[in-house]
DNA sequence: GATGCAGTTCTCCTATAGCGAAACGGAGGG
DNA sequence: CCCTCCGTTTCGCTATAGGAGAACTGCATC
């Protein structure tokens, strides 16, 4: 359930950090000055439409007014014990990231022998996305029918709800890190292949 | 701006999913079956209160009602033209994650010289989580108090809402790269009387 | 065609979101 | 001390969100 405390402050801290006044935040989103210090005050709900205004005003999406995460420890994961998976294409995953309940935050190191084409990934869910950045070799990212070529030190930002691929179709190998946010349609599917 | 439209066919498209009746969700989520109806309708703008309790209704976030599925397509920053910065203590850190509006992931790259100490880094926002993994070298990474060894290939993982540093003590030069994913701060104000 | 039923929409009515403007309170400046 | 400025809060008033239940719709079965 959302806390109308936590949107206040939230909101007070934005735009406490923007330097802005009640009256320019006011102008900025279309939102009255006396509307505004209810939010803040959790004096009011406001309507999903106002506080959208709001978040325009602040310059951020909605969605980071009402979302709140979790915290945990320090986890490591040995070169050793990491999660290495060998692929019939002859190409190599690593998953770096420990799995942290809450977080859906994966962190994998691809290595892709001369020539390999690791092949095409489906379309995850809306509001997933990745970064990818090339250690060495080159990378030929495929995104919805858009190809790139990626050399070393390249990095890249997509949405991963459309159909990609990862190739390496240069003589040398490849590898290459990816940072992925996947949203998950409910009922836990499976993580990447 | 949030679009009413889209926010009620999310909701009722989530509802078919489930196979919830108006009715049932109404039950579920302490909200009016008309009001539930004028939601999806887009007829009416329901408050943020009203909206989240729709969403335990229906299982999934609140975030997940208002963010509009990123209709970005990718972005590439070359090698050439990464964000590099030279600090005083020698070391480097590359900024490899193009920013993206609503997306509070940094990738970043980091090149510590023998001997190097980065220094310590102050606790971010509760909910601020960080990923790391050794590309070469040994590093000694410090959570609060904490010191953990890791070399070429281990990858970690710490909730950044404590002093962290990073330091290379081996006589090589260690790389590495950081996934983080940063919250904005917020508690810190004064409550007003 | 009538009957029953499940789901959806429409019809009031009340509570409150939202706005404009006035009132309040603190930091200088005279 | 009194005034002025600036930001915030409070005060009425209006538009509308929100709830309860009636009315409508579609689809079976008798």
């Amino acid at each position: 359930m959302l806390d109308l405390g936590v949107l206040g402050e939230r909101v007070q801290e934005l735009r406490a950090e923007r330097g802005l006044t009640l009256q320019e935040l006011a102008d900025r989103s279309s939102v009255s000055v006396s509307m505004l210090s209810s939010v803040e005050r959790a004096a009011k709900a406001p309507t999903v439409t106002v506080l959208s205004r709001i978040a325009d005003g602040l310059g951020v999406p909605l969605a980071k007014l009402v979302t709140e995460p979790a915290q945990d420890r320090v986890i490591v994961r040995r070169a050793a014990d990491q999660d290495v998976s060998d692929h019939p294409g002859g190409w190599r995953r690593t998953i770096l990231s420990p799995v942290v309940p809450g977080v859906n935050v994966e962190l994998l190191r691809t290595e892709l022998p001369p020539g390999c084409d690791a092949g095409d990934f489906p379309a995850y869910a809306s509001g997933s996305h990745e970064y990818v950045v090339v250690q060495e070799g080159t990378l030929v990212l495929t995104v919805d029918e858009q190809r790139l070529t990626l050399t070393a030190g390249d990095s890249a930002y997509f949405a991963a709800d459309v159909v990609h691929g990862f190739a390496n179709p240069g003589p040398e190998p490849c590898s290459y890190y990816i940072t992925a946010l996947i949203m998950r349609p409910r009922g836990g599917g499976p993580t990447r292949p």
